[in-house]
RNA sequence: GGGUCGGUAGCUCAGUCGGUAGAGCAUCGGACUGAAAAUCCGAGUGUCGGCAGUUCAAUUCUGCCCUGACCCA
């Protein structure tokens, strides 16, 4: 049913890839950095949140070393209150692939949003632009009136999609509204239309898995570190800089914990503590994402060698 | 030494006018097609502080003990 229509029926000749994910605090980037430069590749960027500017410490993002080391795309493309999302960065994402595909570059897709990378590899059904207005309205609609009117209205607009919608998940409620009112279209009968097979890409998928307890320790290792490095700092700039703690980047992991403890809604030890549970639920959710993929190879982080060699056997051929 | 209120799931606590219990959080599993670091769904868990008494039956009532907080000496 995942119908990842992915296979080589056409002839065209699919664009090799190399695609790391895996959940957050793994070592993509550090993999990423190695692989790129001994094959002479550059990195794409595949995490919702690296592409923000005056997001750096909070999203992990490389810093200015790494990015002269190998060259970085679709990182600092965006300003905090600038809209964003996976088509924008799959057809930004493609443009760049073709580019360097172009100049014999190998793509080094990193990062541990799911969805963008599945939008990148095996597209996402077209739709106009989203309306804030119309977003605007039925978020109103729901606050006022609650979510089970609003999945009301989908029932009474667009049986299908609410078949396939939970009642309380108004996110996606209000997304099928919003493809209905735009195109006319039920969003389900654009899904399976889509179906996931705009595939133009042979990747080599490479996931990172770290034992649990480890991944945890990584985890608070890395907010500990953050917060060294002036995350507290950062998003008091940001703050300072006119964005509002509303905004949606500012709603993420770390940024938002961290404007909690900013604005005297809790302590530091316990933004601290919210900031490692809430990332580590993140990384369940990625584990969720990426185990249902079943064409990801892999790997533990020590195993450079054996991850290097299956780089080299898929590259082999094609360049 | 006396008194008051507590001791129930990993944590915070609710509850049973006597028929062996439940929420939130944590934990675990899952979904995910223009918000995705977002959003949502599902599932556990217990010697109800200990011992004894009353009772067909006690986590619930009684007694003693242990233990925590506070108050009075």
């Amino acid at each position: 049913m995942k119908s990842n229509d992915c296979s080589n029926e056409n002839k065209a000749p699919k664009i090799p890839l190399i695609v790391i994910c895996s959940p957050t605090a793994t070592g993509k980037t550090q993999l990423a950095l190695d692989l790129a430069e001994t094959a002479g590749g550059e990195i794409l960027n595949a995490d919702s949140l690296q592409v923000y500017r005056y997001m750096d410490i909070g999203t992990a993002k490389p810093g200015l070393d790494e990015r002269n080391r190998v060259p970085h795309h679709l990182i600092d493309v965006v300003d905090p209150d600038e809209d964003y999302n996976a088509a924008l960065y799959a057809q930004q994402a493609r443009s760049i692939i073709d580019d360097l595909n172009r100049k014999k570059k190998p793509v080094f897709v990193v990062g541990g949003t799911g969805l963008y990378i599945r939008a990148l590899l095996s597209g996402i059904i077209e739709t106009p632009p989203v309306d804030e207005n119309l977003r605007n309205y039925y978020r109103s609609l729901r606050d006022r009136r609650g979510r089970e009117y609003l999945y009301g209205l989908l029932q009474h607009r667009d049986p299908q999609a609410a078949l396939r919608i939970n009642p309380n998940d108004s996110v996606r409620v209000i997304r099928a509204l919003e493809v209905l009112d735009q195109s006319g279209e039920s969003i389900v009968t654009l899904q399976l239309k889509h179906a996931f097979s705009d595939c133009p890409y042979e990747a080599l998928k490479i996931g990172l898995s770290v034992e649990r307890n480890v991944l945890k320790e990584r985890i608070a290792a890395r907010t500990a570190k953050m917060l060294e490095a002036g995350l507290i700092d950062e998003v008091q700039s940001l703050l300072a800089r006119g964005y509002g703690e509303n905004l949606k980047p500012l709603q993420s992991l770390g940024y938002k914990q961290v404007i909690d403890f900013l604005r005297g809604r809790c302590n530091r030890e316990e933004a601290v503590h919210q900031i490692n549970r809430d990332t580590w639920h993140y990384s369940k959710r990625q584990m969720t994402w990426f185990s249902a993929d079943k064409t990801i190879d892999w790997f533990a982080p020590d195993q450079q060698e054996t991850i290097k060699n299956r780089l080299k056997e898929f590259l082999s051929p094609k360049i």
